[in-house]
DNA sequence: GGGAATAATCGACATAGCGTCGATTATTGT
DNA sequence: ACAATAATCGACGCTATGTCGATTATTCCC
């Protein structure tokens, strides 16, 4: 898998795999893309395909890794904070809600489903997301701005999880500020 | 001798699948069971399956059912009560709880994923939920136990979400008392 | 207990998707 | 310009699904 440096005609192919998955999925759902398609939308057999790819899911990987960076992104205006600031949250969760909303039909399986192709991913994200939300909460704790309750590490798994699927499904305002609550009332009671 | 069943042969060979089907889950995913296994458990040729079944996810639909059962009955519990109860609270948890742990690797993708073949399953068991849940919120606003705060449904949807996530992959006590705990305070605040 | 109706079974097909191989053609760096 | 290697393809073999038509086993009722 791996060829020459440089902008050579492979890279161009290999990129418009990747883009024909973008765009597929737009009208369909992760599951039903097949190969063929990626080849077909790439304009080469299905067996070159191969090439360039070891399989479908490393296809989607590719796009998935994209789209981690900027949650990771998104979440740290309010994971790097401290006490309780609500506008800070909601923009947070604004950007995430965003993020639903533009690669939903990815991230859903990627994220709230237990697909083996996406393991990776999805504990790289999730765990991660998990670990700083904790540490976050630790730190508020130890400042005495919340109180005790739960070990934070399970709290913070509850929340992140429950953020996930909330957004998952639902990225209006309305729902921003459901989560937005909770997590607040979980955190500080 | 065995006459005495009120049960036909077919009768029987259905049950068998069904109960293939149950074994096969302790060992395998749900999305590596095959109709050559089902088959081949209940001791009758591939073609002979789809005599019984349509699919294998109808397999797997009538074990949800049976499921879906007890879930409903573990719920009420508290959903049936008024006022911060915790005990009853945790009990519902706890029952909830064991079920994930039996039942967890098809109740996953059937609650959490979002395959099109638990599609129906899904809609009738998450949504049931949410709506008793939001009525119980509703009453203890009503009658002037728990704050306002987000619309009630809003607020039930991310409880229940969060519930199914977390005792998804985590039955301990620890964390049944995190979810008990963050239901309480994000409803009495 | 016997025989028609119907329940149950199976093998052979047809289809879709995946991944591999070996042979062939196009690109590219020097 | 020409060897090295990147890129392409068709033909296979595999696994799984679901359908048909023909056949055999069970039941039910007289």
């Amino acid at each position: 898998m791996n060829r020459r440096r440089g902008m050579t005609k492979g890279d161009r192919r290999e990129r418009a795999i990747v883009e024909t998955a973008k765009e597929l999925l737009q009208s369909v759902p992760p599951g039903q893309i097949t190969v063929d398609r990626l080849a077909a939308g790439a304009g080469i057999s299905r067996s070159s395909f191969y090439f360039y790819f070891d399989s479908k899911s490393a296809v989607l990987d590719a796009l998935l890794d994209e789209i981690a960076q900027e949650m990771e992104e998104a979440a740290r205006g309010w994971l790097d904070g401290a006490g309780d600031d609500p506008a800070a949250l909601r923009k947070a969760l604004g950007v995430s809600a965003r993020l639903w909303r533009e690669h939903g039909s990815l991230l859903r399986p990627a994220l709230l489903g237990e697909d083996e192709e996406f393991a990776g991913f999805r504990s790289r994200v999730v765990e991660g997301y998990i670990g700083q939300a904790a540490a976050r909460i630790g730190r508020e704790r130890a400042e005495g701005r919340a109180p005790e309750g739960p070990p934070q590490d399970g709290l913070a798994r509850a929340l992140v999880r429950m953020k996930f699927a909330v957004l998952a499904e639902d990225q209006s305002a309305q729902a921003i500020e459901t989560c937005a609550v909770v997590i607040t009332r979980a955190i500080y009671a």
